[in-house]
Order: C-alpha cells, then structure tokens, then sequence
DNA sequence: CGTGTAATAT
DNA sequence: AATATTACAC
C-alpha cells in the first residue's frame, strides 16, 4: 500500500517576470506605497518622492531601458511567450550592497519602527517586494538575536560569532540616529537586465560570494554617475539595475540544482 | 490588511 | 545554503 506522492514538480513557467513590463510607472502605482515616509526621511536617502521628475532633461525616456529587446529568445523563437500572470521572479539575491541599504534602512528607521513594508520604501529598490524584505529581516532579527545572547553568554570556547552575509559589520540595534545624508537627488528608475547563464565564476572558495561578483561586462553602466566629473555629488540613490543569473547550490552529489537568481544594483556609496 | 514567527518548501 | 512560501496568531 503505497501511495506514490507526487512531487509537484515545478512549471517551466518562469523564464520572465513581468514586472519589467508591466509596471514601472512611477506614477501608476499606488500612491500610498511612499505615503509613509516622511519627506525629509526621503530626501536624506534619495528616493524619488513621488512623481517629480525635474531632472534636467536628462532622461526623456526611461522606457527604452525597460523594453525588452525582443531579440533574446533564445528559446528558438516558439513556445512559451504568454504563461498568464503567475510567473515566479527569480529568487533574489542579497548582495552586500543591497544588505547594506537593508541595514541603513532599517538603522534609520529604528528596529521598533522598521517594518517590512517601510524598509522596502526606504531602500528605494525597484524589484525588491515586501516579502523580500520581510524574508531577510526575519532572518535579520535572527542574527541580531543571536549577538545579543552572544555578548551576554560565558561561552569561552573558541566560537566565532557566525556572520550574517559574510561579514556584517554594522549594528543597527541603536534607535533612530538621525543622519542626513547630504544627497543630491535621484532619477528615474533606470532598470538594465540581462539574462545570461555563466553558471558560476571561477576563483571563489566557500562563501556567500561565491556567486554573486561582480556582474558580467556588459552590465556596468546606467549607474547614474556622472561621466568624468570630480565634481560628481552622491550618485543618485534608487535603482541601478539588475540582473539574472544561473548559479547552484550544491554543486557535488546533489546533482546540480541551478535556478534563475535575481540581483539587484542599488546604487551604493560602499 | 500588515506584521511576527515558526515551519516548511525549493 | 539562502530565500521563498505558507500558516497562524495578533
């Protein structure tokens, strides 16, 4: 009597996520998604508050980089091209630079008051969903968990303090410092992606490093730096692009389970 | 509806 | 292993 359980194996429905084509109007959406942070808040981290775009005239159409140029299928040019709304994202790839925007953001906004949904808005990362957020600051609190109990804990064994991604060197169990970044502005959500499967870099020993270096040649630019320029202020905050990637977990005995892995750009100071 | 937490899934 | 997803309580 065995009753053979079905594994639902997952639908070869990703490949796509709409949320390049279907939504970044900074405009479109819903108004209350940066309702809550106080403007000076904003202004002190970049975000784009609201839909003012006074930019001198230096991106007119924001929408090209979003298109996608039609000429990646390399599926052929058949199959899949319309699997409804339901496809998964890629999961999300916290790099350090967009952990350390986590941390700001929450720093700022003091543990008690940083919430999912805050975070998120403070971090001012276009792809990033609440859940993303919520997942990491859960994991988060874990570790902050664990270096409270560690400091106060008499365990004398040699037992270094497992890191959260790496190396974490920023606390942010302190309440709400107030910091003003003397930020300049920001600009549009400039999204670049590109898909590729490099599997896996070469020259990386065990770490979460491993897959996440830098990103392929190709996609180092639309950072919002200014082009040569000593002068050059804070280079605008908000989004500088993403990517997605094929990497596995296991590489040994596991038999190689790669999946699409998204990785965000913040456009970070660090 | 958004959050916190634990358990579970991929 | 690192994230995602779910279930449930609040």
């Amino acid at each position: 009597m065995r009753e053979d359980v079905e594994v639902d194996e997952e639908p070869k429905c990703f490949a796509r996520w709409d949320w390049e084509e279907q939504l970044p109007s900074p405009h479109e959406l819903t108004p209350l998604s940066q309702a809550l942070i106080t403007p000076d808040l904003a202004l002190a981290f970049g975000i784009p508050s609201s839909s003012s775009a006074p930019t001198t005239g230096a991106d007119p159409a924001p929408d090209d980089v979003l298109r996608r140029p039609h000429s990646d299928d390399l599926n052929g040019g058949r199959g899949e091209e319309e699997p409804a709304r339901t496809l998964k994202r890629p999961r999300l790839v916290w790099t350090p630079q967009l952990h350390k925007r986590f941390v700001d953001a929450v720093a700022h906004l003091g543990i008690k008051n940083a919430v999912p949904k805050t975070i998120m808005q403070l971090m001012g990362v276009d792809g990033l969903t609440r859940e993303n957020v919520a997942s990491h600051l859960q994991k988060y609190r874990i570790y902050l968990n664990r270096m409270q109990v560690q400091g106060l804990n008499p365990s004398p064994p040699s037992s270094a303090p497992q890191p959260f991604l790496g190396r974490m060197p920023v606390a942010a169990l302190q309440h709400h410092q107030h910091n003003t970044a003397p930020l300049q502005q920001q600009q549009q959500q400039h999204q670049y992606y590109h898909q590729t499967h490099l599997g896996h870099f070469p020259g990386s020993g065990p770490g979460f490093l491993t897959r996440n270096m830098q990103p392929p040649p190709a996609t180092h630019r639309t950072m919002g730096l200014v082009p040569g320029m000593g002068s050059a202020p804070v280079p605008p905050r908000s989004t500088a692009g993403a990517y997605v990637n094929t990497s596995e977990w296991s590489g040994r005995g596991d038999g190689g389970a790669r999946r699409k892995e998204l990785t965000l750009f913040p456009t970070g100071d660090d």
